[in-house]
DNA sequence: CCTGTCCAATACTTTGTATTTATTGGGTGA
DNA sequence: TCACCCAATAAATACAAAGTATTGGACAGG
């Protein structure tokens, strides 16, 4: 059924409907015009629908059934990639398992997706992901216990290749009632003797250096923090009024809290994924590359960035109420 | 990008695969064996994988790699008829408007994004929700006054496809201040006497009926009991202290209330996508198969099963809380 | 050991069609 | 009107798929 229908159809229609005109669309996909031309009336013929008008000055505008169109090809086109990939790793015997590592400081939700995103590739392919420490991390890492794993910056080791995935802008964390929350951004000063709360030197040494320069550099020493071992107790400490802490921006936060940028400065939170040299995987740079494509076609408002959906800390409990039993085991 | 691989090529060897032979897959083709022994030589090597073996008695038998090139496929082969009727059927009109059910038991924020899932393929069409209880649903989904909806199962109908999207393990909710609520997990036991609210047989009877099986299974006889004809209603009597309930694991709960999975059993809670099998409308298919996409790369199965991090209703603070400091500027 | 039979692989030819080149036709704007 | 931008058409070409005939290999039975 349908077998009209090749995978060229879709190449060239889509491409058709994208570049909005035979010509331009010949010239990417090296072909000539009339092929366009007569592949495009065949498949349309064959399959009874129109999928493009042409407007007075020429040009090829989709129909309706032409916008569907374009959502399904890539589906389809970007189906074939995966499958072929995914035949040709498993036939290098990739697949075993992947073990995936990350530390507190990464984004869960990042990482979850990353993980997540290895089974499109290879859907046979058991993912282990584990979390630890950075040193333990990159420890692990070197010594080919784990494939990949997902930091924070900075880290220099010659042996390990560093690819960064995100920048996000660090800032203020602090509880909406403090005075200087009524600011729509805070100055390095302001930071002076607020900031007592940093990340634990020894979960990520690397970090805190570098964050203590930073804040030198600003004109901002400081001299007794608190310690907070994961990201969740450093909320906590603020919320207890023991002072500012530096967080990831965009992060979700507790109902009492807020941030505050910090103007005059650029400092970010930059995630990586890291992978030995020599040793690596031949998936995890498959993966990174699908990953960056993911989250930069992601990010244009297809879906909605998921944002505040946790911000406010209330559930939206109506309409996702508990729902009773069903069925049962296997 | 991996242009050299029509849909011909994947009808050929999957029909060689499933055939084990290539005489006979030439037979079903209405095609000649040369051609085909060419042909899924070509394919193999552009993509320089192997697919089958030759055995003793002169027979084709799939690879590893080979098993999963019949999955994947088929998969492809499916989509693509999918996508065309999808497309005849826009053109003809027939999809003006797309009508999606769900029962009380599903989780309503599934249902919402599935519902949002239909712009992305047909922006133009509007979609119309509804709500209803199960055997109405059922009715309506045979009537065609539904295109497709999302319950739970089980549910055995030759007339209607099912298609699973989650399942949830089905777990006891109590109040916190219970007793029994100081154990990590209750023993099928512990419900003998406690398990005191159902939900209403009328408005499911095929689950109600499979859950006492199950609780009669595991010797837990259920005599007098409350109804529940809304989930949150489950909620309100458990609190009130009228028993235990059974509600899907990962349920936002009261702050009163608590969670605890039930040791020596699995059972879950099956959410599906039902449809009619004749009557399919053309999107649905597709809509189904965008849907699973999203939902493998967005939250994943691979993770633990959020174990703690919901049982203390409260929300899963510990794995998407901030994370810290740790680099810097360009 | 030979031989008949099942296969798939190979060699070669034929057919089909995708593609190219060259051209026409149809709008638009100067 | 002309020139210029398109896409559509026609005819020629090239190339790949499908067909035909054959070979080669692996058994099983005599």
């Amino acid at each position: 059924m349908h077998d009209w229908a090749e995978f060229r159809h879709f190449r060239y229609l889509l491409a058709i409907l994208e570049k909005q005109g035979f010509r331009a669309a010949a010239e990417e996909l090296h072909t000539s015009q009339p092929n366009l031309s007569v592949q495009a009336r065949r498949f349309q013929e064959n399959a009874s629908i129109k999928l493009f008008r042409k407007t007075r000055d020429g040009r090829i505008r989709a129909t309706q059934t032409g916008e569907a169109f374009i959502q399904l090809a890539q589906s389809l086109l970007e189906m074939r990639h995966e499958v072929i990939d995914a035949l040709i790793a498993i036939e290098r015997g990739e697949i075993s398992t992947i073990r995936l590592g990350s530390t507190p400081l990464v984004d869960g939700e990042l990482f979850r997706s990353f993980c997540s995103m290895h089974r499109t590739i290879l859907p046979m392919a058991a993912v282990r992901p584990t979390h630890g420490d950075r040193a333990q991390l990159v420890e692990e890492v070197l010594a080919s216990q784990v494939d990949a794993a997902v930091v924070t910056l900075p880290l220099k080791d010659p042996r390990i290749h560093v690819e960064e995935l995100r920048r996000d802008r660090l800032v203020v964390c602090l509880r909406k009632d403090h005075p200087l929350a009524s600011k729509a951004a805070l100055q390095p000063s302001d930071l002076q003797d607020n900031l007592a709360i940093l990340y634990h030197p020894q979960r990520h040494p690397d970090a805190h250096h570098r964050l203590l320069e930073l804040l030198a550099e600003a004109g901002v020493l400081v001299e007794a923090y608190s310690r907070a071992s994961h990201p969740s107790e450093m909320q906590m400490l603020v919320r207890e009024g023991y002072g500012f802490a530096l967080v990831r921006e965009g992060t979700p936060l507790d109902d009492a809290l807020t941030t505050r940028p910090i103007a005059g400065v650029d400092w970010t939170v930059d995630t990586a994924v890291i992978y030995h040299r020599q040793w690596r995987p031949k998936t995890v740079p498959l993966l990174i590359r699908r990953f960056k494509k993911l989250q930069s076609t992601q990010s244009s408002e297809i879906f909605p960035r998921r944002q505040e959906a946790f911000l406010g800390g209330s559930i939206p409990v109506l309409d996702s109420l508990p729902n009773g039993p069903s069925k049962a085991p296997v």
